[in-house]
DNA sequence: AGTGCTTTGGTACTTTAGTATGACCACTTT
DNA sequence: AAAGTGGTCATACTAAAGTACCAAAGCACT
């Protein structure tokens, strides 16, 4: 939405500019080339802008596109993940335990198991190696 | 956004259709004209391709630029970055030491200066803190 | 030469993190 | 019904991580 916001205004501020240069040559009796100058002023911004888009895509769609196939073949719980995204999320293990009503027991259980899917010896690593996986 | 482009191209394209007539005069009053019309049709494509890369900026890649400032601000030394960028890849304090070639002591200090500069209570959450203030 | 600052390193201590092992329960599969 | 699976929790231990305090070397600055 923003994206509209931003190339309606940047369409009507470049058309009122073109349109008041124009009054200026209206003595020159010359409408046409002022509204000439104007439409394709606005056809190639809009070129411009489609253009753009469609080649940052490929790459956004990268970026974006994240977890999901990973998760399973690394054997990877539902619960596990919980505790994982809240270990990125920088929280001790008692935290985590609080947060998700269990014992800190437990949470050691998920992070020992989540180290060996993950072939991580520490929980930095772990974020680490789950941000390269595209898992967080 | 797509309504919006179609909306936009087809009104456009009447417009051009509606002022084809004047173009002819146009052509064969002055040649300058042209030259003007084609500067006017990059500068929008420029801007055109300008504006929708800064929109898209903001909701996609964000973490590309590192705020040196904010560094500064926070009054974080050239060492204590250098060990915050290891602790972010998930190295422990006596892997960093060797990398640095400093004893672990040593790292300690850094970690625990980091700590209280960027307010946190661990390293795991040091390392969100520093991302959310684009400084990794 | 003294001041201020970073960097470095140490000791001693407390707190988290992580490992290993075993156990219990709920639920599904065979 | 028996076996398997996932989640839960506990104990006991080792290994990191982090805190507090101190101290000294290496600088830049004036």
């Amino acid at each position: 939405m923003k994206k509209t916001v931003l190339v309606f205004s940047a369409l009507i501020i470049s058309l009122l500019l073109l349109f008041q240069l124009g009054q200026y040559s209206i003595i020159s009796k010359d409408m046409n080339i002022e509204i000439v100058i104007a439409v394709v002023a606005v056809v190639f911004f809009i070129i411009g802008v489609y253009l753009n888009k469609k080649s940052l895509h490929k790459n956004r769609v990268e970026s974006i596109e994240i977890d999901s196939k990973k998760i399973e073949e690394l054997d990877i719980s539902k619960r596990e993940y919980e505790v994982l995204q809240l270990i990125s999320k920088g929280f001790s293990n008692k935290e985590i335990g609080e947060k998700l009503f269990l014992s800190e027991s437990t949470i050691k259980t998920h992070v020992s198991n989540l180290l060996v899917k993950l072939d991580a010896k520490r929980r930095t690593q772990a974020i680490q190696i789950a941000k390269e996986l595209r898992i967080l």
